[in-house]
DNA sequence: CCCTTTGAAACAG
DNA sequence: CTGTTTCAAAGGG
């Protein structure tokens, strides 16, 4: 596996990146993707996965993919309406649905989240409608436990009563909870 | 089995 | 309006 960081120019923020790449299709597949808010945070991630082969890019190739895979990011957090879901195939940036959501409920949680766009929202309760379920906690865990969030736009799902909801885990209000807000508002219309 | 979980609803103050 | 209590189903240990 490899990793891949950087800071992003538009907001206070690092994006980490696990990845595995393939030569023969040249194509980056993402496993895993943080939110960090300091250099301090990638080094606890990137020791905590402690994998024997765990490398930054090396071939050319693959540094260009993640250099325009980084530009998409950024025009994202610039307030471009970008599906990023979709974007990402056109960039050679794939994922393995099976690997990242290998129970039926996860799956469809993230295929009830996949279908909002771009400046949209939707609720816990919402979900639970669509999925038959009144497991709410249990579709928040899904949520928290993402492993690609932006691509898979967590941050759209908010609580029915208007209020924020948590965000990677914390309730209380924290950088996190401010991220998720943040993200919320750029995809505001102008 | 026991515990926790990015929530909701009902209720108290 | 803020706290509590109960509910609910999945997932990890």
């Amino acid at each position: 596996m490899n990793f891949y960081y950087f800071k992003s120019k538009i907001l206070d923020l690092y994006i980490l990146i696990f990845y595995h790449f393939s030569e023969e299709k040249n194509q980056v597949l993402l496993k895993r993707i943080f939110y960090c808010k300091n250099l301090e945070d990638i080094n606890k991630k990137v020791k905590k996965i402690n994998n024997d082969h765990l490398k930054q890019p090396s071939t050319l190739q693959e540094q260009e993919i993640l250099l325009k895979l980084n530009n998409l990011i950024d025009s994202y957090f610039s307030g471009v309406n970008i599906d990023l879901l979709d974007a990402i195939k056109q960039i050679n940036v794939s994922y393995d649905l099976k690997e990242l959501f290998p129970t039926e409920f996860s799956q469809k949680v993230m295929k009830i989240l996949s279908k909002t766009k771009f400046g949209e929202r939707i609720t816990y309760s919402e979900i639970g409608e669509k999925i038959n379920s009144r497991a709410y906690q249990a579709i928040g865990n899904v949520l928290k436990n993402n492993p690609l969030p932006l691509i898979f736009p967590c941050h759209r799902v908010i609580r029915k009563d208007g209020k924020i909801g948590g965000f990677m885990g914390i309730t209380k209000k924290s950088w996190e909870t401010d991220l998720k807000k943040k993200l919320l508002n750029l995809e505001r219309s102008p």
